[in-house]
RNA sequence: AGAGAGGUGGCAGAGUGGUCGAAUGCGACGGAUUCGAAAUCCGUUAUACCGGCAACGGUAUCGGGGGUUCGAAUCCCCCCCUCUCUGCCA
């Protein structure tokens, strides 16, 4: 979330930001937050006022009831009923204005980095660059929803039948190849130095406001009432979680993490035709990597969690490119996102395999995750994420962009991780 | 899930209605001492908000929320969590 501060010293910054990313009611919204946070003052320096005068009160009561003057207390009691009375309703007034303020400030999206390049939609999104060459494949060539059926290596029916759409069955090499990437990835993460956690994948409301999932994303994470505890969408949301309320030596920047989840997604109405097979799935295994930096070397970091990205894509052997996303089509809580997209080659198209973003301050101020400036006072930290990387699109790829009339090869890389070169 | 105990500052741990943001110990930081270090001694050591250029002052926070009271870490109610025993279980 914004700091009210930022919003009271660089309005126009903050309504030109809000604007690039297609705010709507920017205007309304920042000025209302203006006027509340007015109102929170004042209403606090009275509140804080009439207590003082109250807990002086209380103090003088005390000292006359020692010394047995009963007539004397009872005479200040008087004001202090008063004092009472002032101090509820300040902090009742106080209560509505704090929640007013906390709802509109939940509202405003991040504001983009300035390299963010305008745009509404995907279309407008920048290509950074793209990286090897698209395979050309005979005129037989099986999407990879054929093929994971000519294999018998991932099963949907089966999917369907003990849970429902979108949660897939991986079977004997299909099975074994998830297996292997997940190794792969979070040995390939180990080795660029970021520290390895296996988190819970049900968090609680808390977690899910401190990564802005809620209240923003309500609907897209599947929720168990019972226990008011969330399936998390992507791995980012406990990680990061795992420093809330932190105040973090310096000395330990950046922090890196690294860790493997099964995420979780309802991804409501979103099915069509361009989403069959393993495109979009409501259960699917990731490796997030995530970052937490002083503010002045996110943006460092960032590229440093990009190179280290591309460095699997390569290794992966599958065409990539990279895109730096539009004010329009990135996230919510992003400062500025990298997409990376693999080339599909029997379905002809890209797609996406990692999103990585800073946040800057907007996660780091829901999550009062500080550090300690030189001058002694608490700053805000940044934030950062990156998938490294998500399976199921890799695993498309993989199968579609190498597929031989003697089965699928596998990369090197994969070769001793798998048990096996080919599929088939 | 049942019974009991308990949640206090970075950690340990006192405090059962009044000047308690909180003793004491440990740790950490600064200084003295030392060629340097250990030991010792002195001092400092929470966070947020409000006011103030600042120095500083005020308010809140002793798991969370509500209540009683002039006054709550301390009393009452609800919730959460932890520990021990019993049960169940990968």
């Amino acid at each position: 979330m914004l700091q009210v501060s930022v919003l009271k010293e660089h309005t126009d910054a903050v309504l030109a930001g809000l604007a690039k990313k297609h705010y709507k009611t920017a205007e309304a919204d920042v000025q209302a937050i203006l006027e509340l946070d007015q109102r929170r003052r004042q209403l606090q320096t009275e509140h804080d006022s009439a207590q003082a005068e109250a807990n002086e009160l209380a103090r003088q009561i005390g000292s006359l009831m020692k010394s047995g003057d009963k007539a004397g207390a009872e005479v200040l009691k008087q004001r202090t009923a008063e004092l009472k009375q002032q101090t509820k309703a300040h902090a009742d007034e106080l209560t509505q204005v704090e929640f007013a303020l906390q709802q509109t400030l939940y509202k405003l999206p991040n504001l983009p980095h300035s390299s963010v390049p305008e745009g509404r939609s995907a279309q407008d999104n920048e290509v950074v660059r793209e990286v090897g060459a698209q395979p050309q494949l005979a005129a037989d060539a099986l999407p990879h929803w054929e093929l994971i059926k000519k294999y018998d290596i991932i099963d949907f029916e089966l999917g369907n039948k003990i849970t429902g759409a979108g949660f897939p069955v991986y079977k004997k090499q299909g099975a074994r190849l998830q297996r292997a990437l997940i190794n792969f990835f979070l040995d390939e993460a180990r080795n660029a130095g970021y520290d390895e956690v296996q988190p819970p994948i049900l968090v609680n409301e808390a977690s899910g406001y401190g990564t802005g999932q809620l209240p923003d994303k309500e609907g897209q994470m599947y929720h168990d009432a019972q226990d008011n505890l969330y399936l998390i969408p992507t791995a980012e949301v406990p990680i990061t979680n795992l420093y809330r309320d932190e105040i973090v030596a310096t000395e330990r920047l950046p922090v890196r993490n690294a860790g493997y989840t099964p995420c979780f997604r309802r991804e409501a109405g979103s099915w069509g035709a361009d989403v069959r097979g393993l495109n979009r799935l409501h259960q699917f295994d990731k490796v997030e990597i995530v970052q937490i930096t002083h503010p002045d070397q996110s943006y460092t970091q960032l590229e440093e969690m990009l190179g280290h990205i591309e460095g699997l894509l390569q290794k992966l052997e599958l065409p990539y490119r990279v895109l730096r996303l539009c004010g329009g089509d990135m996230g919510f809580t992003s400062a500025l996102t990298y997409d990376l997209e693999v080339w599909s080659a029997a379905q002809g198209r890209w797609l996406e395999v990692s999103s990585c973003s800073n946040f800057e301050t907007y996660q780091a101020n829901r999550l009062k995750l500080r550090y300690r400036a030189e001058n002694g006072k608490t700053q805000l930290l940044h934030t950062l994420n990156g998938s490294a990387l998500a399976l199921p699109r890799i695993v498309a790829a993989l199968l579609e962009n190498n597929q031989t009339p003697e089965g699928i090869r596998l990369p090197q890389a994969l070769h001793s991780y798998c048990g096996f070169d080919k599929i088939g």
